[in-house]
RNA sequence: GGUUCGGUAGCUCAGCUGGAUAGAGCGUCAUCCUUCUAAGAUGAGGGCCAUUGGUUCGAAUCCAAUCCGAAUCACCA
């Protein structure tokens, strides 16, 4: 906010006209003053206290006064406690921003926007999503958002993982088991018919692997002989030397996954300005490794492979090219990000991705640095935790994962027999309320997942379903209903409101005087926690506000004026913040 | 073993660029709908901020060590 640099600036000048002495604007440590004591902003003053040489009360009234001086009409008084100078912020000054504030513009745009890819989702071909895709999209969503929030321009970008070798044990169990069988026979959804069969594939393997061991191999030698697995291996080699049935089968496969993804995007609401696709992609950065020969980044060993040596880094030596000459996966993501940015030319590149993969992305960085790629330095891993089950980590192979479709199915009916046992929307059609309870549903789940800091692990247990009461979605979604329930009954019109402030109201102000400011922190962390912990305290704020004032039965026309106008502003910026986290709010709930 | 990340109320989490008495939500208990939406509000109870030491006027926050948990250190992606 505007107003604590002022204060900070004032307060430096402050000690510069008194003390002669030079303080940074930086230095000073302003913060909201405790609800218990006088005052709005605080002044923390043991830092000058020491380096002055001054009693805080001599130093506090002295800094007060002149500070007070300074802002002439804006501080209306201050006071001491400790070591802390508290001030307090005339009326006048929450009037005027109430007054004067846009909802088509309530944040201020960054001063240097930037043009930023965010490359999200990155699913497999081989199965459905599930919960740590969630994870994934909302974040790599939002992230998008709040940084467009902010003035910036937003690539969005997915990786389809379309090839490789857990593709072929999915195309291999399809013809082993499926007897031709197709979604359109089965009536299943593409992606959870091909991830059936990839669990298949993988009770197949284990059984045969059980069956040569008893046979007396060692384990070792049974994984590799295990028939099921040569033949997906002869399959991923057939693949890349392009036979016609085999890549037939595969498009036909990747079709039906596509097909399936379609609709759980549409639903969650993921979009993607463009997406590569992995089997485009793996032959990437090959000319790499020769320029990073050339350049002596790279060395070459005996056998013909090529290395990176980053132990003066602090990290290990990495093959960037196996000796038969084909590319492993860090080099197909050096070539990528260099693509990326002949594309599009940003200036950042996120990568939203799982923690497991933090050491992948140190090096993809460094190792694009050290070839002095254009798009070396704008790399920034948003590194996120998994989502656990109180039973441990999900794994699709086995099948215990909670699925994507299937959990946000859950939360839409969970909000529909919620929504009808409270009877507030009689008057809805059959497709409006269809709507609101995909909104609170979805919302439920969205704001279940981004309100906590994202590069921490989470445990979801699916036996306890997720709130609808205190620090949940529906609890914003309602607030927002509510304020509009209000203002559809008093009306919008907004002529006077008044010269003075009751403590909620003054509250209310300041907290939406500050939202801008939240949005520029999200956007710096990359951290849509913060965004969802401000529209909760505004929500609940507005919340205690109306339960102690009336708005529609103000003591005066002012105040009535003031208060509509409040409202207005709470709901514009939970609906601007609730759409930066990808949630829909209704207009009645 | 190396590296990185985490450990705050019964549970899920804020707070971490050092500042006033460590905060929410859920759950528990109690109060409030003849007045604007009770998916709400108000209050009570609940804490050796993993442990120990250090730096400081001041430490949940910074530093060191220890304990516990996770990820990673693949010619998988």
């Amino acid at each position: 906010m505007q107003l604590i640099q002022n204060l900070k600036q004032a307060t430096a000048n402050a000690i510069q006209a008194i003390y002669q002495v030079q303080i940074k604007p930086e230095q000073v440590l302003v913060n909201e003053t405790k609800p218990e004591i006088e005052g709005d902003f605080t002044i923390v003053l043991f830092a000058f206290v020491k380096q002055l040489g001054k009693s805080p009360e001599e130093l506090g009234n002295a800094l007060g006064e002149a500070v007070k001086n300074s802002m002439p009409g804006l501080i209306t008084d201050f006071n001491i406690v400790k070591g802390f100078l508290n001030f307090t912020i005339s009326d006048q000054f929450w009037l005027d921003f109430i007054q004067a504030a846009d909802t088509n513009q309530l944040i201020t745009p960054t001063a240097d926007p930037r043009k930023i890819m965010v490359e999200y989702s990155s699913p497999n071909t081989n199965k459905p999503l599930h919960l740590g895709h969630l994870r994934n999209n909302f974040l790599g969503w939002s992230i998008a958002e709040i940084l467009k929030l902010q003035g910036n321009e937003v690539v969005k970008t997915c990786i389809v993982n379309d090839r490789g070798i857990h593709i072929c044990k999915s195309m291999i169990a399809w013809q082993l088991f499926a007897n031709g069988a197709t979604p359109a026979t089965t009536g299943q959804k593409g992606d959870h018919f091909v991830g059936d069969y990839y669990v298949k594939y993988n009770d197949a393997y284990k059984a045969e692997v059980e069956q040569l061991i008893a046979s007396g191999r060692t384990k070792d030698d049974a994984e590799k002989e295990a028939p099921i697995q040569q033949a997906a291996q002869a399959m991923l080699l057939k693949w890349e030397q392009g036979d016609a049935e085999t890549i037939d089968l595969w498009k036909r496969m990747n079709e039906w996954v596509y097909g399936g993804f379609e609709v759980t995007y549409k639903k969650i609401g993921s979009d993607f300005f463009k997406t590569y696709y992995e089997s485009n992609t793996y032959l990437l950065g090959k000319d790499l490794v020769d320029q990073g020969l050339a350049k002596k980044v790279f060395y070459q060993k005996e056998d013909s492979s090529v290395w990176i040596d980053l132990t003066s880094d602090g990290l290990d030596e990495k093959i960037v090219r196996r000796k038969d000459g084909t590319s492993v996966y860090i080099t197909q993501d050096i070539g990528l990000a260099e693509l990326k940015q002949k594309e599009f030319n940003t200036d950042a590149s996120i990568y939203v991705v799982g923690d497991e993969q933090n050491y992948h992305f140190k090096v993809l960085k460094l190792i694009c640095q050290k070839l002095q790629l254009p798009a070396a330095d704008g790399i920034y891993h948003l590194s996120y935790g998994m989502v656990e089950l109180p039973t441990g980590k999900m794994k699709s192979r086995e099948g215990t994962v909670v699925d994507a479709d299937d959990l946000v199915d859950g939360m839409v009916q969970i909000a529909k027999e919620k929504t009808e046992s409270l009877g507030k929307v009689d008057d809805f059609t059959a497709e409006q309320l269809q709507k609101l309870y995909d909104t609170i549903g979805l919302g439920a789940l969205k704001f279940f997942l981004l309100r906590v800091d994202p590069k921490k692990k989470m445990i979801f247990n699916p036996e306890e379903s997720i709130d609808f009461h205190g620090f949940t979605g529906p609890f914003i979604q309602y607030t927002h209903a509510r304020i509009k329930s209000i203002l559809r009954k008093t009306g919008t019109a907004v002529h006077s409101i008044g010269s003075d402030l009751l403590p909620l109201e003054k509250a209310l102000s300041m907290k939406l005087a500050s939202f801008s400011a939240v949005v520029n922190e999200a956007a710096e962390a990359l951290d849509p926690s913060k965004l969802a912990i401000y529209t909760f305290d505004l929500a609940k704020l507005f919340n205690s506000f109306y339960a102690e004032l009336s708005i529609a039965n103000a003591e005066s026309e002012d105040k009535k004026n003031l208060r509509i106008q409040l409202g207005i502003l709470t709901a514009a910026t939970l609906k601007q913040a609730m759409h930066a986290l990808g949630i829909e709010v209704p207009e009645q709930m």
